[in-house]
DNA sequence: AAGACGTGGGT
DNA sequence: TACCCAAGTCT
């Protein structure tokens, strides 16, 4: 037996956490539950589980909703298009697996947001097969342990870990296994500062014995940010406002947002409304400017959103834009909309 | 195959 | 502050 898995899994039988999807092997909740776990921290997708099981028990129950409803679920949780797909693909089980989860992993892997690693975790903890789930968890461990220093994030680095993680997995219980060398990466082999004096694994481990436990895994890319400049419009005439679904190829797609006018600079006041693009959208003698809301900035992994929003409200009502969507005040709750949109309204929609 | 895709927590 | 990173996938 490997000394490896045998330590990991006396390890895992110690200290491995009771969460709401280790209960189950019903390959819809744990696929749900790896999806949602994509770059995602445990404790913020937790919650978003347990509400996607309550509304959505069922592929089928999740496959008759809309995408509304389902990207309304996932607002907050960032990376909508793992809602989107998460959608299709039920749809798709729905229509052409009568509604049962497929088993074959090749099936499995063909369908729409299940990446190696997703078909791998799902293969092994709901059906037993020993596919190794190599995730940022495993990378790490493995390079630690093992004293590998190809890059992760390239496809040939990548192609290393998993053929070690194949090796690895033979033999064992793969659910298991799986869970347990993820689990250990998550609370004892961790990116900053492990505690390798109490881990099990360390007399045998290359980083502490080489004091490159800091340096590995080794990660190549940089990520460059991008800075945008959104101008948004929060237009009420009475009890209405108006909202418009993002349908570009771009961040938070088919998510609503107040109408907006993106400048390639922090364009002043005045400018802004003397655009023609803006004239498009409201008169300007047809308005009253309420507020206007300091340049803000919002974080993405790639952009750097800097954003403000200027009330107006409408003097008379007029024909609007046809993209443009008219919303009761006491309705806009109901639309999924981004995290700096959300935060706005909570503080200044008066929610009757 | 490099870059895009969200949000939040930690240092 | 700025940067890393968290159960990755898609194009």
């Amino acid at each position: 037996m490997d000394i490896f898995n045998s330590l990991i899994h006396h390890w895992y039988s110690l200290y491995k956490r009771n969460l709401p999807w280790r209960d189950t092997r019903n390959p819809y909740y744990i696929w749900l539950s790896e999806i949602i776990l994509q770059q995602t921290r445990i404790e913020q997708g937790r919650a978003y589980y347990m509400s996607f099981i309550g509304e959505f028990p069922t592929i089928s129950d999740l496959a008759n909703a809309s995408e509304d409803k389902v990207l309304k679920l996932w607002q907050g949780l960032g990376y909508y298009s793992r809602a989107r797909n998460l959608h299709f693909t039920a749809r798709y089980i729905a229509e052409h697996f009568n509604g049962k989860f497929p088993e074959e992993y090749r099936l499995i892997l063909s369908l729409k947001g299940i990446g190696e690693y997703t078909a791998a975790a799902i293969s092994s903890i709901s059906f037993n097969q020993e596919y190794p789930a190599v995730d940022g968890n495993v990378y790490r461990v493995l390079s630690r342990f093992y004293g590998i220093s190809d890059p992760i994030d390239t496809s040939a680095g990548k192609k290393i870990f998993v053929k070690l993680g194949a090796e690895l997995i033979k033999g064992t219980d793969p659910g298991m296994h799986n869970q347990a060398l993820m689990e250990f990466g998550a609370l004892q082999c961790t990116p900053q500062k492990p505690d390798c004096l109490r881990c099990p694994l360390h007399e045998r481990c290359y980083a502490f014995a080489n004091k490159k436990v800091a340096d590995l895994p080794v990660k190549l890319k940089k990520t460059t940010q991008r800075h945008r400049y959104f101008n948004y419009f929060d237009i009420s005439h009475g009890d209405s406002v108006w909202l418009k679904k993002r349908v570009e190829k771009d961040i938070w797609k088919n998510l609503f947002e107040f109408p907006m006018i993106e400048t390639s600079v922090a364009t002043g006041f005045e400018e802004l409304m003397a655009m023609s693009e803006v004239n498009q959208l409201m008169d300007a003698d047809n308005l009253v400017v309420e507020k206007i809301t300091d340049w803000k900035i919002h974080l993405l992994t790639h952009q750097k959103i800097n954003y403000r929003i200027i009330k107006v409200s409408l003097l008379q009502e007029k024909e609007m834009p046809v993209e443009l969507i008219r919303v009761n005040k006491k309705d806009i709750f109901n639309f999924a909309v981004p995290k700096l949109l959300e935060t706005y309204l909570i503080r200044n929609i008066e929610n009757g």
